[in-house]
DNA sequence: CTGTTAGCGCGTTCAG
DNA sequence: CTGAACGCGCTAACAG
């Protein structure tokens, strides 16, 4: 009666025949009470909830798992949460994947190098998720489309790809930027000057060669200036930028770069927007709590993460209801107090 | 010779067993490729590797995990991805995770209700991580406690706790927060107004308590304002506020409702920190990137979470080693231009 | 050094 | 309506 809980001091885990034996019925019967089947009588059902909350158990998402190979659980690849665009998508695919389905979300950040995106993949494969999705800017297809050789459905940000059990969201950002940019230097100006900074991904960098591009095209001299990302770099440099140069047309990636802008610009005496304008490409907070606030691009990024994880699992659950693999988000220009 | 893949048109995962045939060994012995056993002749060992790379097959982390009951993933408990210090904490988490052993991270987040909690916590049961990291206003330690009845080692973070598999990390905000406010007092001053942002969670509200208290044993008359959290309904409420006060010591919970409160300030004509002084409880980014720069108090949220997660692998996997069960990290005050 | 066998905890026919 | 038996993919003794 004492004999079969030796093994391991540690043995816990109540399982479902513990509680089979408590309730005094078979394995199947708890079974299918979890599972909420037919087929089972109101009396032996109660019996047997009863023995599951008096042993507190838990069914093991584990063995569920194995069992009937689902294992609820979402993957999500990114790049970090730092940027708050990426942890308000994250929000955003957190809740949906609760809410449709009551998965779990495994993160897979990946650090920004090839080598540890591909591990990451390794990684998300052996997890055993049901569905993924990736947003992120290192991948290239060949890479996303080798996960779907393990047949694992799959949403993606960023690539416009389309495929069997994959979906897209493209995120247009490019576009509206040039347009506003395009737009400044119709006015006659030629002084743009485009922050490149160093590791920003596939997206910004995009944005970058468009812009540079169309100098080529119209004949205008696009300038770039190369910086590590940190606000507290950029800062400093556009101080030292401001030594020598007293005016510009600046566009920076993120908002709270362009803040970095500003706040050099001020600080060396220059009036925004008379003599230096501002554009940010990815707009927060931050575009509109500092002084003067920040003309900038924005996206609802929590929409974007729903919008995924609600794709996938559709993708998941019910295949056929898809009328949509493909998504564009297009990014809304404000208009402030940084450009004219 | 073809009817055993009949069932699912679906199936697809290459199983070791696959392995095993094509590499024309017993499926033991690939498994003590793949775990890196010894007692492996370096010829076989090629032999399956072979295999393994030909079929592309990857272990099934369900199956790994439910026979040797590890899963190799970390919950993670927060409220929410959406405030900057809980996403940077995070990041130091999964970063962590990643690096000590593998894990990957599980994330399960808590709609600020208890009733969702309650259900987070039953989820993180369910899905057997092996170890689990709390930070959850939200929570009471009875319900963390309930959770180490199933044996899962957990690291509390903003609890004061301790037990057999639990490490605890304290943050503490509250004295040098009533440290800086009572030192305002001392000046003789009798203006401080202290933000009461609803559903802020349990470290917020002890601090208001906190310095009401003081207020208390002190006879100074310490005002409260209530909000909801969010920069433009405190902007607008502060707006609204300064038409008929002119001055005042603010207290906000976070830098960037410091910043809502400080563009009101000053929107409506009034000097800070002259005239109106803010100080932020939690402070991050927009304390510096705003002018006049936010006082507030910061602390290294990305290395919280990395303690955490180095805390809860020492746990996990040489729980003999630990010397400390809780740390104590120390908000760090910095004044900057809106207090005087 | 390698193969055989018995679980890990649960879902699911298939009889009864 | 209920129970017995097999399988999910893999690990860990135990033999050989």
């Amino acid at each position: 009666m004492e004999d079969n809980k030796s093994k391991r001091m540690y043995k816990d885990r109540v399982t479902i025949y513990e509680v089979a034996k408590v309730a005094g019925v078979s394995l199947a019967t708890v079974s299918r009470v979890i599972n909420g089947h037919t087929n089972v009588t109101e009396k032996t059902k109660k019996a047997v909830e009863d023995a599951i909350s008096r042993l507190g158990y838990k069914p093991s998402a584990l063995a569920q798992g194995l069992a009937n190979s689902r294992s609820t659980h979402l993957g999500i690849m990114i790049p970090s949460t730092g940027y708050s665009y990426v942890s308000n998508m994250l929000d955003g695919m957190i809740d949906m994947a609760k809410i449709y389905g009551g998965y779990i979300t495994s993160i897979f950040v990946t650090r920004r190098n090839k080598e540890d995106a591909a591990q990451m993949i390794e990684s998300l494969i052996k997890s055993h998720v049901d569905g993924a999705v990736i947003y992120d800017d290192l991948l290239g297809t060949d890479e996303i489309r080798s996960i779907q050789n393990y047949h694992i459905p799959l949403i993606v940000i960023g690539h416009d790809m389309e495929g069997d059990a994959l979906g897209s969201i493209n995120l247009e950002f490019k576009e509206p930027i040039l347009d506003v940019v395009k737009e400044h230097l119709m006015t006659g100006a030629d002084d743009v000057t485009v922050l490149d900074i160093v590791n920003q991904g596939k997206m910004v960098d995009d944005i970058r060669d468009s812009i540079l591009e169309y100098g080529q095209v119209s004949g205008k001299h696009i300038q770039t200036l190369q910086f590590n990302d940190s606000y507290g770099i950029v800062y400093a440099g556009m101080k030292e930028y401001f030594r020598t140069h007293k005016s510009g047309y600046f566009v920076a990636p993120r908002d709270s770069l362009g803040a970095a802008i500003l706040n050099a610009a001020l600080e060396s005496g220059l009036r925004v927007p008379e003599d230096v304008q501002i554009l940010a490409e990815i707009g927060g907070k931050y575009s509109y709590i500092v002084r003067p606030q920040i003309s900038s691009f924005s996206m609802d990024m929590f929409k974007v993460g729903s919008i995924a994880v609600r794709m996938l699992t559709k993708l998941l659950n019910e295949p056929d209801k898809i009328k949509q693999k493909t998504f564009k988000m297009r990014a809304t220009f404000n208009k402030r107090e940084t450009t004219k």
